[in-house]
DNA sequence: CAGTTGACACCGA
DNA sequence: TTCGGTGCCAACT
């Protein structure tokens, strides 16, 4: 029951919504999924308006599996904490073993 | 209304 | 192989 009235921040953030507990997925997927492979960087545009709309937004990270949006978390490693508390293997902002957690949208969905 | 921005991705040196 | 620069697309100022 998708409303198409939304826009493409609002359908990231439903995407985003859809990423089961432990798991973790990147921008270039979700902009796949919504058929934007090339606004990647949209993605994470809206990612910036997920604060009160219940987005797991530690759990997007980039094509390389590196926490790039870490600094726009409320501290400094608080979205490395976040992913380790759910199990995945955070070092240094870089993910370990992101084929392992990754979830693919387009892909699952 | 027009210009700049940006939590990425890809290509080339 | 590692580093740098360019391209894309929609939102934000």
């Amino acid at each position: 029951m998708q409303q198409e009235t939304l826009n493409f921040f609002d359908k990231v953030y439903e995407v985003a919504k859809l990423i089961p507990y432990g798991k973790v997925t990147s921008y270039g997927a979700i902009a796949n999924y919504l058929g934007a492979a090339r606004s990647a960087r949209m993605v994470g545009y809206a990612m910036n308006g997920s604060v009160g709309k219940d987005v797991p937004a530690h759990r997007v990270v980039n094509r390389n599996g590196l926490l790039t949006g870490k600094q726009h978390f409320d501290g400094t490693n608080l979205m490395q904490q976040l992913l380790e508390n759910e199990g995945i293997k955070v070092i240094d902002n870089q993910i370990q073993d992101f084929e392992t957690v990754f979830w693919d949208p387009a892909k699952e969905l």
